[in-house]
DNA sequence: TGCAAGCATTGACGATGCGCAACGAAAACA
DNA sequence: TGTTTTCGTTGCGCATCGTCAATGCTTGCA
């Protein structure tokens, strides 16, 4: 399936840097707190961050990379459930478990903490709190925004609505998207396999989508995993999604957006 | 698209009563101002809750019936993103927009709050914000369920992970689910074309689907929108999801299960 | 009771996508 | 540098599904 299974945990962690930019509204003793108390630890390519079976102690956010959440079925199928990004966390708070696998889909770095210790913090900051609460209702939305891109009935109309999809949510991570020279640069960070996965469909059939659309000239296909978007009117013709359309178009008249935890 | 459309606010609200019971763990003084706070409004089927445009100032908890959640298309096409049973949670706290409709699928009661005084509440009492965060943490990992259910290729496929869906999450809801005899029976609440957009799919083929697990013998169909299980091993030998199907059996053999707020 | 509207179902046909297999390219490895 | 492996792409036959249309069935209404 993945290339590389190594541990679950990554090795050289380094303490005492500043967690997470976008812990910037809470209150300085607290941000000292976060500081002190966190690891950053690296992950490689394919590494498991997290096993669906295993209960962790740990609290983890997102700092950079890209990392993939999916189901993974005794007989090796997997299904994706969602690509994590720069401020997304991972772990229930409060004693609840986590079903799914989480890996890395490019070199990742990850803020963590241990749960006893951040609940503990947790719980004397309600400003942390509001921000989980709003991290996790944003997720929600996010997750909701798949559903309507995969109850698209054909696979072409899958594949046109991910890719706005990437320019509407995830435009703020440099490694997954740029504008350089006037032109939307997506990079695909997964295989034709995982994005089959995600996308509910087989790799050839990706293939197949994606040379569609270069023959029709929405979009340049440079490299497998790089999507040189030509025709952003098409694209969004398409789609047929307005408000995802809208969002899209949105991000690339004000250049990038604000960081997802705010 | 849908029958009535009726105003967006319904009538005869009552007030006093007890607002849910899973708000049990809540001290008595907390519990008695969410009482003395709230009103209950009674939702016909088919009536406008929320509509994605609007900016509502209402929390809402639902306490009876189904409703849905979708996306409206400018050319009235509908994307459904879920449905919501007793004990979810209507409106983003904190300012966020809902962009979702809400109508209700079959007759349903809502406890409903002004935005400003339940927030109010929310933060005096940790123990109801930690319930309200349980409450969007098993939403999300549901709506993930969800797209593992729509990621299946076929649409037989996402129907018999549909009927689990229903008997893994909504066993509880009577309404939507009983045992009675032995048998397990699956109400549908919603119509055929609206099954079809929450699966990605067309009505006809909901239906092919459907009288195809009855042609082998898996289900019986005696009313359209009511499904009798009479193979459950071979409905989750086809599921292909040891998961989901597991959490269906245990829900079988235990009964019904514990409510979805704690 | 009769009528009309909406919904579920079924059939036929064409388009789409899956499955298998082969080929090519790029990267990992020695 | 040559070899192996993995991944992406392409071709082809067949199953599935979307589309259009016609037919019943049920419900609400007159």
């Amino acid at each position: 399936m993945t290339q590389k299974q190594s541990d679950t945990h990554a090795s050289n962690p380094t303490c005492g840097n500043y967690p997470m930019p976008e812990f910037g509204p809470l209150q300085d003793a607290i941000l000292e707190e976060l500081q002190s108390a966190c690891q950053v630890r690296r992950y490689e390519q394919g590494q498991a961050v997290v096993r669906a079976s295993e209960q962790t102690q740990t609290i983890c956010i997102v700092r950079s990379g890209i990392l993939r959440m999916q189901k993974t079925l005794p007989d090796g199928r997997q299904h994706m459930v969602g690509l994590m990004v720069r401020g997304d966390i991972l772990g229930h708070m409060f004693d609840q478990r986590l079903c799914y696998d989480i890996e890395a889909a490019v070199p990742a770095d990850l803020v963590t903490f241990s749960r006893h210790t951040f609940e503990d913090i947790l719980a004397r900051s309600p400003e942390l709190d509001r921000i989980l609460q709003k991290s996790l209702q944003t997720e929600l939305d996010r997750t909701r925004d798949w559903l309507a891109v995969l109850a698209c009935p054909t696979v072409r109309g899958r594949i046109v609505r991910f890719l706005l999809v990437i320019c509407a949510n995830f435009s703020q991570i440099e490694d997954l998207f740029s504008t350089r020279g006037g032109q939307i640069k997506i990079r695909i960070p997964i295989s034709r396999l995982d994005l089959a996965h995600l996308l509910g469909t087989r790799p050839e059939s990706i293939s197949r989508g994606l040379h569609a659309l270069v023959d029709d000239g929405i979009i340049d296909l440079p490299q497998p995993n790089m999507v040189h978007v030509l025709d952003f009117g098409l694209l969004v013709e398409e789609a047929e999604e307005p408000e995802l359309s809208a969002a899209a178009a949105r991000i690339l008249q004000n250049g990038h957006t604000q960081p997802r935890l705010s």
